[in-house]
DNA sequence: AGCTAGTTTGAAACCGGTTTCAAAGAACGA
DNA sequence: TCGTTCTTTGAAACCGGTTTCAAACTAGCT
């Protein structure tokens, strides 16, 4: 409430005496120094940020422009964001678009318009290119790349390398009929990582079976019963990501089939519910923490860094827990 | 970039006529109004947000005060929280506190200073009150009041029903010696739901099992153990929320006990996740969204509501799905 | 003492919209 | 035609920190 004016008569001195005891940016006189910090204490005062953030044109402000912030990928990912921001006093303003472009547009704007400082993007819209474009504000784009070549600041994991081990893991477990549900091929990740799977079906000459499905676990609800008739026999199945899995896992209960035991299963990204269900999942884990905090440490230090179309590449793990097992092998 | 002077300039007008066209706060000529209209067009002006808020004394902020981003509970509530605000052009701002009251305090006053038009908070400590009182800014307490007596805006649900109904199910479906996993009893939550466990089993001359847990997964899974072992003969158990309920499930499974043939089992809250998993849990769910969208409109429409005092409170509901079974039914 | 160099300090401009207020112009009646 | 009222418009103040710039003061040297 009070403002530095009053804070300045309070304590005898020019506002520019106040802020400057405040940010530590001159040299001011210990006697006028104490009477400031108690004109200060006596008044509660806190300067106001909007205030400053005009001045400075920078609001210490993040913007994170993602699908859903129900989705435990990216809630994993806006926690870390949101802890490296934090340390270094910024703020994270959320923004969910349900792959909306017009709200992916309209959110760039509005972040621009507050200052942000810079805007973490996860996109499915190639649309969006000349928008990013136009911002004034550093973009990072992460988990999806929006362009083949490499304009931009992506923060995101190497998806081909994943659908291979995917595929490799499959194989080694024994499984002779591996259907890959590919997710929305539009989007980068959910291609690369079919490519990943069939380049390993190429070479391993082992025939491809694949299903579409969305990025959804009620899409994954209805996928599966489809699957189950399409292919009667299959014996593993690789998910495109950890949550339709789950949904995967589900029909496949339904229909009294046993996992690992019948159907071998594994998933994509590692959210913390492959941990925490009963199986627990097999997944092609992303470093999800490290993605998000890279994300935020590019905007943080962008002074540091150059901030010119980089690229960086998380490799991702295997992590075998319960929907896999290698055949023949006891408990 | 470009700034309304220059708009103005190029338009041939002044600041103040462009302001009111962008606005209708005032009728313009038709001919200047045009030429500001192209003017804009021609700039790709936006207003800048900083700029505007500081003289508003309003950023169309609202800020969200949650102990973590990732728990399915708060980013349900938050994603409608969410969906209100972007209809009515407010951005949400998140602030992570893990429950710590320094961050907690840290966030109030932050906000406060961004000019946020109001904040939702989710506490666990009572001593935030003082500073709740000191906020300028319109504070709605969420899921956990810090205080029993009503001074507050409250939105939440009606958790002492929710124990009652949780506990009349499970003696509905036959269970004997039914244990309460308590949860963290200086939250109101948590406690609340005891109480209605508790004066079921007075009124129903039931002897009362419980066992201490916090609100967390990690924590449910040490304690189940302990539970186990101490209740060996338990055939019914209360879990103090969802998260709890899934870890306690995960360690009977690992102990080869069946639910709900031999322990049934009840969450509470009914997030997303409870109705994805295998089995489908049992539980008391509270209206999260019904929640997050009143605690968002009351900001919202702050001006039409007094914003004195007063107390929403949600009825939570019995949703019977797969971890109890009335005993003696068939499947 | 007189002069230069260095330091502390406050007045005022600035950031970029918004709003007030009074002036200029339009419309209308006498 | 003149006066009155209503409308449109722009100059300037405002929101509340920050920073520049020059004045005032201090210290050091001759």
């Amino acid at each position: 409430m009070a403002s530095i004016r009053e804070v300045a008569k309070l304590a005898g001195v020019s506002p520019a005496t106040v802020s400057r005891v405040m940010n530590g940016t001159a040299k001011v006189d210990d006697e006028k120094r104490e009477r400031v910090l108690q004109a200060i204490s006596d008044t509660g005062f806190v300067p106001n940020a909007v205030a400053r953030s005009l001045f400075k044109k920078s609001a210490r402000i993040i913007g994170l422009i993602i699908p859903s912030i129900t989705n435990p990928f990216f809630t994993q990912m806006a926690s870390a964001i949101e802890k490296a921001a934090d340390e270094q006093g910024y703020r994270l303003i959320f923004c969910n678009t349900g792959t909306d472009l017009e709200k992916e547009k309209a959110s760039l704007t509005m972040l621009e318009s507050m200052n942000a400082d810079g805007i973490i993007l996860t996109t499915s819209h190639e649309e969006i290119e000349s928008y990013v474009n136009q911002c004034k504000v550093p973009v990072i784009v992460t988990d999806r790349l929006f362009k083949e070549n490499k304009d931009y600041n992506h923060v995101h994991c190497d998806h081909y390398t994943g659908g291979r081990l995917a595929m490799e893991h499959l194989l080694d477990c024994g499984c002779k009929k591996i259907v890959c549900v590919k997710g929305p091929q539009q989007i980068s990740s959910a291609k690369a990582r079919y490519d990943g799977y069939r380049d390993v079906c190429e070479e391993k000459q082992v025939q491809e079976y694949t299903i579409d499905c969305d990025y959804d676990f009620n899409e994954g609800l209805v996928m599966t019963e489809q699957l189950l008739n399409q292919y009667p026999d299959v014996d593993g199945i690789i998910a495109c990501n950890d949550m339709v899995a789950l949904s995967i896992y589900k029909i496949l209960r339904k229909n009294n089939i046993e996992v690992p035991e019948q159907i071998q299963l594994i998933g994509f990204d590692g959210i913390y519910l492959s941990n925490l269900l009963t199986p627990e999942l097999t997944t092609i884990a992303q470093p999800i923490e490290e993605i998000g905090r890279k994300a935020a440490e590019l905007i943080i230090h962008k002074e540091e860094n150059d901030m010119g179309e980089k690229e960086y590449i998380f490799k991702p793990a295997l992590v075998v827990r319960q929907t896999t097992k290698k055949k023949g092998e006891g408990e």
